[in-house]
DNA sequence: CACGTCACTGTAATGCATTACAGTAAAGCA
DNA sequence: TGCTTTACTGTAATGCATTACAGTGACGTG
């Protein structure tokens, strides 16, 4: 692999010269830019960003570690992001920590290393002393979706609250009295947020959820299912659940399958975030769409913001949307 | 950010020995050892990967560029390849192409100026000079699922011939005869291959794919639904359709239920690629399963072996797999 | 004519970690 | 005792691009 001096000699100049035509920087005749240009394109030498990074300081990378990347809600908001950051010169790289704190804090120190210019973070944990420890020696981070103890870091995520107040009347509207809920961990600050707005919702309006109509999952696919299982098979099953996410409904809904159980008919089902599928299953699926390209470039640009060393904004929350469908019943 | 001259001062010794104690390389006195780890967490030092990998030349990380990062196809197989390249002591970094060929231009020149050891790459096009030119030159490549025009890396991949074959014979076992396709590009390799695994296995089976029963897409959700709606718009319909990807056959779906054709009953739908929401539509999808997780696996354990210096070679196909459900008509 | 200015180009220091080479002291051996 | 190892540690070169600083010649101005 050819180098900047390989470069200078085959055009005959110095170095410098050569670097200040590639990043058209200072004064270069319009004969040696020609030659170097030729040179380069001759040799095919590509800039090594290693070097240049470390004389700059700057790697123009942006490093967006999600907690997983099966669900969509991620990939749809790291392709916002991405659009973002390509738009204003950065390059983004992705990580995936697979809801898992050890393998998230290896991309966490892996990245800073690499010296990224800063990091989008959705925590795979709430206690994650480690975002810490960086976020107070001065790294600029965005946080999605979840909060992490002591960290004052911005975060960008979306209010589902007035929506799953929405979502509840709905249920109520429709008959159902034995609201359940399958909740995210409640250690997660997007967990507690949607099961206490839905708890809260239900006694508002006079229908409070039972105990044995809760159920806790870990917003993975087969939690969902198992938990969709437990609320079932008990004495006293609810007649509407809630799902706190995506990935947790698709499997409640694989366990409702192969219980036998009818979406609609015999329980209602809503979801949090929305999914393309939902539209097409029978019945549709009523489902609570957080607004995730959104979500997507208003973290890159505000953690870019903060780069180019603006303020630490407080972020308004967005605000998620409930689509109703018709799987808690027919609405006429 | 401190530098490892800072913990050598820290620790009082040079930062040659820091060095060693921080990489195990050469002899250590135990004493001096504890001074040096005491210092370094004293100072939260943490060594900078860019002078590291200019000084070594080699940066411990992959590549991997998808063609779309919103198909679960490839978040399936990146999270399997990524497992592997931590098993091996690699990081993975994620790019989305987004089927455009700038976008996977400009990524791979990113990731090449910033000397990634190797890259996986499922190109965008076939026609593809800056692929060939890397290769080349040397850099180890490893392709999945797409070959490009005169390159000669080695190439992850699942045969589907068999598989659609099969379908085709389920389908007319079914009594469909009017059998119909909508396809990727043909200029792709796996876009090709299916369309012609198809039409000869229609063939073969003595009821040949008529050409108003051929419709081309490029693998994204909205051509799909294009293909879809042409076929079915027209004089004679086909009645069993076999969609080339999965994106596409989301859209597919979506077109016939907005045109209140119901799959199953009044035309047969199969899918290649399986998904998990599949199993709840009604009918349940009949649909080709690739042996995702597998194919990033092996790309990656073949990229990791080129990088070791293994040899360049050919790698067999893997399998994939008719899955039969109900969406081409009750079996029993 | 003398001097300042400008355009262009080169020299060399710099960023940070790795590592070849060399030096020192202690231990082993004849 | 004298010499070779061995264990440990330091010095300094190195990887590559950027950039502060300086130098050269041409040009303009009083």
């Amino acid at each position: 692999m050819s180098t900047i001096k390989d470069a200078a000699i085959a055009a005959g100049v110095s170095t410098a010269t050569v670097s200040r035509v590639l990043n058209n920087t200072g004064p270069v005749s319009e004969s040696v830019r020609e030659r170097v240009e030729r040179a380069v394109a001759e040799i095919g030498y590509r800039p090594n960003a290693l070097a240049r990074s470390l004389r700059t300081e700057s790697t123009g990378t942006i490093g967006l570690i999600v907690s997983n990347i099966l669900n969509p809600f991620f990939t749809e908001l790291a392709r916002a992001a991405e659009d973002v950051a390509i738009a204003e010169g950065f390059t983004m790289i992705l990580g995936n920590a697979d809801e898992i704190a050890e393998k998230e804090e290896r991309y966490i120190r892996e990245l800073l290393e690499k010296r990224v210019d800063g990091l989008l973070l959705n925590p795979a944990v709430a206690k994650a002393p480690h975002i810490k420890e960086i976020v107070d020696r001065g790294v600029p981070v965005v946080l999605i979706d979840r909060s992490v103890e002591g960290v004052t870091a911005p975060l960008v995520r979306a209010d589902g609250t007035p929506a799953i107040g929405e979502l509840v009347a709905h249920m109520v509207a429709l008959g159902h009295r034995k609201l359940g809920i399958i909740s995210g961990p409640r250690e997660l600050r997007n967990g507690l947020e949607r099961y206490e707005a839905f708890i809260a919702a239900s006694s508002a309006i006079g229908y409070p959820v039972q105990p044995q109509h809760i159920a806790f999952g870990d917003f993975e696919r087969e939690s969902g299912a198992a938990a969709m299982r437990r609320l079932m098979s008990a004495g006293d099953p609810p007649d509407a659940v809630f799902v706190a996410n995506g990935r947790m409904t698709l499997g409640a809904l694989e366990a409702l399958k192969s219980l036998g159980i009818r979406v609609g008919q015999d329980v209602g089902v809503a979801s949090y975030d929305d999914d393309p599928f939902f539209s097409l299953l029978d019945p549709a699926l009523t489902a609570i769409e957080q607004p995730t390209a959104e979500l997507g470039r208003l973290a890159m640009s505000a953690l870019l913001g903060r780069i180019r060393g603006g303020g630490a904004d407080e972020l308004e929350p967005l605000h998620s949307r409930l689509i109703i469908r018709r799987s808690c019943g027919e609405t006429e």
